[in-house]
DNA sequence: AATGAATGAGCATTCATTCAT
DNA sequence: TATGAATGAATGCTCATTCAT
C-alpha cells in the first residue's frame, strides 16, 4: 500500500528537517517509521531515492500553502503579502526547537554536493519569487523582481539569524520591516 | 613552530568553507594539509578542536576586513554601506565555486549541534548588526536595529539564494535594492 | 538465530580468559569468531557490551558447576569441600596454557577501571564465599566465614601463583594443605 | 645525572602499581614524571625498558623491607611470621585506593605475554616463599614449604578478593586466620 | 642532554547497502 | 512483502617510537 510509502517519507521530513540530510541516519528513519531495513529498501533504493522524496514532499506542500493557496488567489496584493508573512511567522512558531525553513536548510547542505536536490530546491525558490513578483507589482513602480528577491531574501536570511539567535523575534522584525516598507503608507 | 598550526587551520578553512564541518573528513584536512595523523592530534586534540579554531579564524578575518575597516572607520555612512556591498560581492566573485557565506553556512549546519558553534557564530553576526546600527543610524530616521537587521537578513538571505543558483547575479540585485534604498536620494 | 551471539560470547570468553578485557582487540574475537565488524556491532553495542556478557557466561557457569552442582547439593560437607578442590584443579588442568581463574584475573584487570565489571566478579565471589560458608561451618567451630574466606584466598592465591610458575603443582599443593587441614582427622 | 632516571622509575612505579603496565600510557609517565619524550628515550630504550626497571625497583624494595628487614632477621619465629602479616596491612591501609599487590597484579597481567616480567616476579615470589620456609619450619612439624606457599597464597589471594571488594577488613580477617592458625596456642 | 614535531600501524565504532530466508 | 543477519569501507582517534634540531 503506498500509504505506507507516504508515512516514510513524513517520517523523514521531520527528521530531515530538524538535523538535516547527511546526519539523519537509516536507522532514525527506521526507527522513526517503525519498519525494518527490508521494508525500507522495498520502498526505496536508496536513502538519497528517499531523500529526493522528501524534497518532493516539502516542495508540494509549499506550492499548496503558500503559493496557491496565498500568493496566487484572488485576494489584493496587500493582504497576500501580509498573509505569507504571518504564515511565515506562524510556521516557526508552531515548532518546537526552531530549524529553520526546510528549502534554506537543504539550499546551504545540498547546493554543491548534489545537483538534483539543488534542482528542486531552485525550482520552488524560483516559483516563491515569481509568484511574489507578481503580488509585489501591485506595490512598486520598479523593477517587481528585485524586490521580490529581497523581500525572499530578507525572509530566508532572518530565518537564518533566528535559527543562530534561537530566537523568533528577529524573524519578527524583519516581518515588522517588510510590512513598514510595503504595505505601510 | 606554530606556523604549521596556522597552515592546518587555513587549508581546513578552505574545506569546512566549501563542505561544511561534517563533510569535511579527517582525511580531508590531511591530504588538503600534507600531514599525517599523528601531527594532527599533536596539534589539535579533536577535530572538533580544529574546528572551533577554523571559526575562531573566519572570526578574526570578518572583525578585521568587515567590522574594523569597512564599519568602524572615520567614513561616512553612506560610503561605509557601499563598502561593506562591494566587499560582499566582491568576496562571493573572487571563489572559484560559490560557496557562499561562512558564518551563514556553519549557522545553519550547526546552530542546533554544537553550542560553542553557536555562540561564536552568533557573537559575529550580533557585532556585525551592532556595527552595521551605528552606520545606518545616519541614515535613517527610525529603529536603526531593524534596518541594520534587515540588511544582514537580506545579504546572508541573496548569498543563499547565490548560492542555490549558483549564480552571483541574485547577490548584486539584492545589493542593487540595498543601494537604492539606503544611498539613494 | 541467537545461536551467533552465544557463538561469540564462547569465542570471546576464551580470549578474555587467556588475554585480558583490555588485550583482547577487536580484531582477535572478529577472526576467533569468523565474523565482519558490521556483523559484531549487530549482536553487541560495543566492546563492553560484549566483555559484561561474557562475564555473565563465567558467572552462569560457575553457578552452575562450582556453586549448585558441588556446593549446594545434599552430599556431605567432607564431600563437597573434596570435590570443589577437585573441580578446581580439573578446570585448570584441563586448559593447555595456565590462564588462571577468570575471576581472579578479571578482578585484578577490572576491579579499579569499571564497576560493572567489578560488581559482577564481586557477586560471584561473594556467592562461592557464602555457600562454602555453609559447607564449612559442619567441619569448624569458629567463624565459618573466615575459613571460607581462607580456603578461597588460598586458591585464587594458588592459582596466581601457579600462573606465574607456569606450573600447576603449586595449586596442588595449597589443595593439598586445605584437605590436610578441614577434612583430615 | 643518574637521579633523574630514578625519579621517573619511582614515578611511574605508582602508575604501572595503580593502572598496570597497558594501561599505563607513555604520555602519563611524561607528564607524571615531568619529562619530554627526548629526555624518555634517552634513559630507557622503550617503554618495556622502563617497565623492567620498574620491576625490579619493587623487587628491591621488597627484598630489603620485606625479605631482609622482616624474615631474615634474627628474630623469633613467631615474631617475623607477625610483623610480616601487620607490614603487608599497613601497606595497603597506607593507600589511599586499593591498587593490590605490584608483583600479584603484574603476575596476572604479564605472565602469559611477557617472559621476562614474568621471571621478575617469579623470583621475588619465589624468594618470598623460600625465606618464608625457613620461618614456618619452626612453627611447624610437617613440609614447611607447603605451609608457606599456603601463607602466600592466602595473602595474595586475601589482596585480590581485597581490591575486588574494595574493603580491606577481608585481608585483616585473612591474616587473623594465619595468626590463629601459626601463632596462637 | 633535551625538545617536541612527525610517523603510521592499530583501535573501536558507524553506516548505507546487500542478501539469504 | 517483509525480516534482520551480514558486509566492509570509512571515520575519528590513540600511542609507542623515530627523527631533525
Amino acid at each position: 500500500m503506498t500509504n505506507r510509502k507516504e508515512e516514510i517519507i513524513s517520517a523523514t521530513a521531520g527528521l530531515i528537517h530538524g538535523k538535516g540530510y547527511e546526519s539523519t541516519r537509516l536507522s532514525d528513519i527506521l526507527s522513526e517509521a517503525n519498519i525494518g531495513k527490508g521494508q525500507f529498501y522495498h520502498y526505496f533504493s536508496s536513502k538519497r531515492d528517499l531523500g529526493i522524496s522528501v524534497v518532493d514532499h516539502f516542495v508540494e506542500t509549499w506550492q499548496r500553502d503558500l503559493i496557491q493557496n496565498i500568493l496566487q488567489t484572488d485576494d489584493y496584493a496587500r493582504s497576500k503579502l501580509d498573509k505569507m508573512l504571518s504564515w511565515a511567522i506562524q510556521y516557526h512558531e508552531s515548532q518546537a526547537n526552531m530549524h529553520g525553513c526546510p528549502f534554506g536548510n537543504l539550499a546551504l547542505e545540498m547546493s554543491e554536493h548534489d545537483e538534483v536536490f539543488r534542482e528542486k530546491v531552485n525550482k520552488l525558490l524560483h516559483d516563491w519569487i515569481e509568484s511574489l513578483e507578481n503580488v509585489v507589482e501591485n506595490l512598486v513602480d520598479d523593477e517587481p523582481l528585485k524586490h521580490a528577491q529581497s523581500i525572499v531574501a530578507q525572509l530566508e536570511g532572518g530565518i537564518l539569524l533566528m535559527k543562530n539567535y534561537q530566537d523568533i523575534s528577529i524573524l519578527k522584525n524583519i516581518a515588522d520591516t517588510i510590512r513598514i516598507h510595503y504595505l505601510q503608507k
